[in-house]
RNA sequence: GUGGAUGUAGCUCAGUUGGUUAGAGCACUAGAUUGUGGAUCUAGGGGUCGGGGGUUCGAGUCCCCUCAUCCACCCCA
């Protein structure tokens, strides 16, 4: 009987480990660089948290169970009600602003496809309690950070940012109801991926008046923030959301980042919770998947049972960036960090095999690493096997040993050795 | 849930109009070489040809079913 990996979920054998660990030290390293500090969950929690955020059908998308009080959990999709219920329960005693980050392993019970995995980390980062939209250039600016710092230039990726509350506020202008914004943001969500024809068909369905469905696409068209007054006359409401967007723009400009940036109101996400800046950074190319997406949450913590506090942040899978990074040529699994080995000790005689191992186990002791090989083989092998380990010193004991109480150390790199005394390791 | 493609060794793949005991390269193990690593050469181990059924004297090859994987759709926190 041969079980198979379950679907959907990746092995990570030591090379696939280190691609991994070289991905989530560079999202701790940015994080931190950005004044972001670590935090964790549990990694189910009771199903109906994920419910408050997504809906009742969310549930199909997850995997769920039943534990054995009769308790229905959810392996978690997200971190962010995580988040959300940590923060609230200690909402009082935090020092704020809240700048956490985390990188979770997720699950998601979905259809597997290029990027998309049923098990994934995800790199998040929030800000609590900055009202100011200077927390939402923030998190734009330290998920380009981090890209940057991989290779990645202008030509590679670009940072879509629109913002909800301008689109929620032009919407009621031209007529729109504020109970049909969260059906129809889906369907503005989809007008980058498919054709003119099927968007206008998509919101024709939902909108009676050709007008105003004219409107609506020349709105999506809209290249630049400055355009919209020729389009809209702006009441108080849409200027305010139009001042804001243009002060993220304004500072993402300060930071540096601005020809990152880019204004597209084709960026809406689907979730109805956003209610200010949204933004997604794509390639460039356009042929992949969002690398990352996120924005403005004011209301999910108060949504959570906590005081009404503001929140923005952004997460960043695995899957999507490393399949990038690849075609870019800026992962390979030779440039990958490998682990090292600071001493291999070679044994030459079986009779010395005690001596070896207590160089070894002095090595360790002293706080270096150090391995050796459990058969006294020709030495040829052990050189093979201490090469194979990345060992950086190799260790040989043989008859020196016994003549004069030395060891033979040999650098790995130059291929230079000398004797040193053995009690140099042993003391 | 829908559609398409692909399943032969750990990996990448060959395998003729159906024909005897299923091959190569890489990887692995050992040896050449009992005191010196990445190379070379030699040898070895490793396969119920995804699984089941059918056609046939005979199936890796043809047919049916099934399972799995990948890709696209749906969805995407």
């Amino acid at each position: 009987m041969k079980i198979q990996a379950v679907k959907g979920t990746r092995d990570f054998y030591p090379p696939q480990m280190a691609v991994r660990n070289f991905i989530v030290d560079g999202w701790k390293t940015a994080s931190i660089r950005n004044g972001f500090v670590e935090y964790d969950g549990p990694i189910f929690e009771h199903l109906q948290m994920y419910q408050i955020k997504s809906g009742e059908e969310i549930v199909e998308q997850l995997f769920n169970f039943e534990d054995r009080g009769g308790r229905h959990l959810a392996i978690r999709p997200e971190i962010t009600p995580t988040l959300a219920r940590m923060v609230n329960q200690q909402i009082n005693a935090l020092p704020r602003p809240i700048k956490w980050f985390s990188v979770p392993r997720l699950c998601r019970a979905e259809r597997p496809q290029k990027g998309r995995l049923r098990e994934f980390f995800q790199w998040n980062i929030d800000i609590i309690d900055v009202e100011d939209v200077l927390a939402d250039a923030e998190v734009v600016y330290c998920s380009l950070d981090y890209l940057r710092s991989l290779g990645l230039t202008r030509n590679d990726v670009v940072a879509k940012i629109s913002s909800r509350r301008l689109l929620a506020a032009v919407l009621k202008n031209i007529g729109i109801p504020e109970a049909r914004l969260d059906t129809l943001y889906p369907i503005l969500d989809k007008k980058p991926k498919i054709p003119a024809e099927a968007f206008v068909e998509m919101l024709e369905k939902e909108i009676d008046d050709s007008d105003t469905v004219g409107m609506i696409v020349k709105l999506m068209d809209v290249q630049s923030v400055d355009d919209i007054p020729d389009l809209v006359e702006l009441n108080d409401e849409e200027q305010a959301a139009l001042d804001e967007l243009a002060q993220v723009f304004a500072y993402l400009k300060q930071m540096g980042v601005e020809e990152y940036c880019r204004f597209d109101m084709g960026i809406v996400r689907g979730l109805a919770y956003y209610t200010g800046m949204v933004f997604e950074i794509h390639d460039a190319a356009g042929e992949l998947r969002a690398i990352c997406g996120g924005g403005r949450y004011d209301n999910l913590l108060s949504d959570f049972g906590g005081p009404k506090v503001t929140a923005t942040g952004m997460g960043m899978g695995d899957a999507v960036l490393e399949i990038l990074l690849r075609e870019k040529g800026l992962l390979t699994d030779e440039s990958v960090p490998v682990q090292t080995l600071d001493y291999f000790v070679a044994c030459l005689d079986a009779d010395l095999f005690g001596k070896a191992l207590k160089v070894t186990a002095a090595l360790r002791q002293q706080g270096h690493s150090a391995n050796l090989n459990y058969k006294t083989n020709a030495l040829k092998k052990q050189m093979k096997a201490a090469d194979a380990m990345n060992a950086a010193k190799c260790i040989i004991i043989g008859g020196e040993l016994k003549e004069s109480n030395q060891l033979v150390v040999k650098d790995m790199k130059t291929g230079e050795q000398e004797l040193i005394d053995a009690m140099t390791f042993l003391k």
